[in-house]
DNA sequence: AAATGTCACAACCGCCGCCAA
DNA sequence: GTTGGCGGCGGTTGTGACATT
């Protein structure tokens, strides 16, 4: 079934960057009228435009709650959070960020995220580390590194060449790896667990009550998350866990006021993502970190992108905390 | 100083789902 | 049940600014 263009190529609308006089005239008639009806809305505002390009400058650029400037670390983990949990679903993301349009965080996300997290030797897509780009795993399934003998290292003269921190991270990661999974079996990662006070804190504090409502519409989790959700989620019938989706409000619960019209004339002020964290326990003991911590959520924005900085170095999301129980430079140890 | 490369982001394009006729 | 309009979404492109050679 074909559908007639949106706008007309050949019917002399103006397409290109919007000019000053024309952003007053959609805010003025938008001020007088409101949104809606975009077809009609360009002719009656007197823009020679179509009426998606309008709603796009609009929703995008002009609209009074738009929050401008810098991401914060707290806005860039949230993402990622976000995003480990929903893939490229940027409306929804967009939607527990207040202030921040969808277009936005897309395209923070592919010019500053994405390229972080590859250079982290993440895959941006499954939030997997890639132990590939580490090349840890042909070290990590040796004989050497089977060696039950703590000192083994020791032994060899390598502890000093290999930092013990990412040595136990990519035990853990293997162990997550069902390829690895004979490595290490359950009590071996029972004991990682007992041994990381941190990681064993964060997993309590996932404890949450049991999901009811199992008629609700599910979501298929990514398999990164099969393992900072395995509390709560659920097993399918193809054996994939799922997320109750209720369980994602829980943890990223909506802004009061996501109709569109009502967040438009009321700007959010308090209905930011400190009250979105200090609501919610369990989002707050996998959202705060070092870094963020000490960091007030509406201190001045911290550089995180438009700068030149070492985006490796100050780059730090609270998920791939939860799997680098301390700050680790992945240069130190390649 | 000029040429070239890279980055950031606004805007566009095409598809999809919903809904009314 | 079918068709077509509309709003919305996600992917992609265009372009100006800035950095590097």
């Amino acid at each position: 079934m074909g559908r007639a263009p949106c706008c007309d190529k050949n019917n002399g609308l103006k397409k290109g960057p919007w000019t000053p006089e024309e952003d007053l005239l959609l805010i003025n008639y938008i001020q007088k009228h409101g949104p809606g009806n975009w077809r009609n809305l360009p002719k009656n505002a007197g823009l020679q435009r179509c009426g998606k390009s309008c709603r796009l400058r609009w929703t995008n650029y002009l609209r009074p709650d738009i929050k401008r400037g810098r991401f914060s670390f707290e806005e860039e983990e949230t993402i990622i959070q976000l995003h480990s949990l929903l893939g490229n679903k940027w409306s929804a993301i967009a939607a527990r960020l207040p202030g921040r349009t969808d277009n936005e965080i897309k395209n923070y996300w592919n010019t500053h995220i994405k390229k972080r997290l590859l250079k982290m030797g993440i895959d941006p897509v499954t939030h997997r580390p890639r132990l590939d780009l580490l090349d840890l795993s042909s070290f990590l399934n040796s004989s050497l590194f089977n060696s039950t003998n703590p000192n083994f290292l020791n032994y060899l003269g390598l502890q000093s060449q290999v930092n013990s921190e990412l040595l136990k991270l990519a035990t853990t990661l293997l162990a997550s790896n069902p390829q690895n999974q004979e490595l290490y079996n359950s009590q071996t990662l029972h004991e990682n667990t007992l041994y990381n006070p941190q990681m064993q804190n964060q997993i309590q504090q996932f404890q949450i009550p049991a999901l009811e409502n199992p008629s609700c519409q599910k979501q298929v989790l990514q398999p990164n998350m099969e393992q900072l959700l395995g509390n709560i989620a659920c097993q399918n019938s193809q054996g994939n866990l799922e997320l109750p989706c209720n369980s994602l409000d829980e943890f990223f619960p909506l802004p009061t006021n996501v109709n569109s019209n009502e967040a438009m004339y009321n700007s959010p002020e308090s209905s930011d993502l400190e009250a979105l964290l200090s609501n919610n326990k369990s989002f707050d003991s996998v959202s705060s970190t070092p870094i963020s911590s000490t960091t007030p959520l509406h201190s001045s924005p911290t550089l995180v992108n438009g700068g030149k900085e070492d985006e490796t170095a100050t780059f730090c999301s609270d998920f791939l905390k939860y799997q680098f129980p301390e700050l680790l430079d992945i240069n130190e140890f390649v």
